[in-house]
DNA sequence: CAGCGGATTAAGTCTATACATAATCCGATC
DNA sequence: GATCGGATTATGTATAGACTTAATCCGCTG
């Protein structure tokens, strides 16, 4: 990683051509050590760039980074300021579900339970913006690791997107058809646990009242809904990242 | 297309200075459109530059942030192209637990329930890759919201770096005392769903069997563990976010 | 044909400079 | 003294040019 160059620099100071890695990092000491306390605002782009003989814009592209993060927070003529409590931010990898099983190390299974189109319910309605009875298309699908249940997709979609005739999920799950045919939509998405009650822990094959963790989101396309879907995972599947 | 682009974004081009935000919702428009296909490798940034009539710095600058996103792949020489089937990344704000029951509009309440040392269960010790045996602090409280039960936090906490002298949680909370004192360290962490058992039931004030969204973590600094800590949210508690 | 190594390529980065923009500060005004 | 508006300021961004680095490509060799 960095070497010190001869570099012009005098001998406070570290020596030149410092990547903007090693500003940050130099920057997360300041923090971690309390030379730049919780609350207060540290030395502005051109005077940091100046004391570690770089250019300001290596400085800019550090301190954006970990204000990215959450290590601190910038504001334009306000300054640069390390949090007083500081809120991380953690990444996750949505993948598709086939790959997320295959990256498990086992064979991935599907299986359409049900594809109707009628009225949606009140409260998906309403997540999707749309006013209450709107049609939409309602599937079911259980995706299998090794045969055994993995995940339940639960998904209303707009028919005018998704219709019947051109999207047929009987081979392909849904998950997987939107992600490859409307794929980089926005939309929101939360985590909760639920309970497994008699028909779930059937279509599950775990017992009445196992905890599943189950994610759910819903999706747009410049501010048309998408689809609303939940999926409930199998009982002991565990969500990971590393921040 | 030299210069037919109609619509996207706010600034028309013509004559040089697009953002580099331009330039990313140009791309996403291209890949959304297929006239970047997925699996295929997409102009290098000179060439774009020299179409879009902008720098190459803020080619690379849309680029690089759309690849940040999972929306694209870029590698050295490799060039970049869009991925087959897109890994989606989210990012969730991991806050302080009182700020999180706050932000609910809920005053925040806190319980003490235990703090003594002793030797870690084996699970424990591996996840912070240390020996079977290790001494470590166990701590558990509980987070109230408006008195009534909102996260169980249980916690196993490096003697050395948390002596229990120096850090007492009997007001503060662990997980706000390791986020004031130690914070900006790194580790993993994971969701899951867990059932609660009657001594958890009694503890969170819901049902025996009941569905627990939990959420574990271990920290380390600089590869020094730090502690590995279960949250377990109330019943019915969800965590969102939007992407 | 397999394997090695150098040439080539495209992304990654740093620099210096300039201008843009959002906040804040501060003094003038009512 | 409260309000408005302009000067000030730190961050945000764009640019051209040069250099670095990781991968790939490809031709040479055994």
């Amino acid at each position: 990683m960095s070497e010190s160059r001869a570099g012009s620099g005098g001998q406070g100071r570290v020596g030149g051509n410092l990547t903007w890695q090693a500003v940050r990092a130099e920057a997360i000491r300041r923090i971690r050590e309390r030379e730049w306390m919780p609350g207060s605002r540290i030395p502005d782009e051109a005077e940091l760039a100046a004391e570690l003989g770089c250019a300001r814009a290596t400085v800019n592209r550090a301190l954006r980074d970990l204000a990215a993060e959450g290590y601190l927070e910038r504001r334009r003529k306000g300054g640069t300021r390390v949090p007083e409590t500081p809120v991380r931010k953690a990444t996750f990898e949505i993948a598709v579900i086939r790959q997320d099983v295959e990256a498990r190390g086992h064979r991935h299974g599907y299986r359409l339970l049900g594809d109707e189109t009628g009225a949606a319910p009140d409260e998906i309605a309403s997540a999707l913006g749309l006013p209450k009875g709107t049609p939409l298309r309602h599937v079911r699908a259980l995706h299998l690791a090794d045969d055994a249940p993995f995940c339940l997709e639960i998904r209303w979609l707009n028919p005018e997107l998704v219709p019947p005739e051109r999207a047929v999920f009987d081979a392909l799950s849904a998950n997987e058809w939107l992600l490859r045919n409307l794929a980089y939509s926005a939309g929101s998405f939360g985590f909760s646990a639920r309970t497994a009650d008699a028909e779930l822990a059937a279509l599950m094959a775990c017992p009445e009242g196992a905890a599943l963790l189950a994610m759910d989101r819903t999706t747009f396309m410049d501010a048309v809904p998408i689809t609303a879907a939940t999926l409930i995972y199998r009982e002991g599947y565990r969500l990971a990242t590393t921040m």
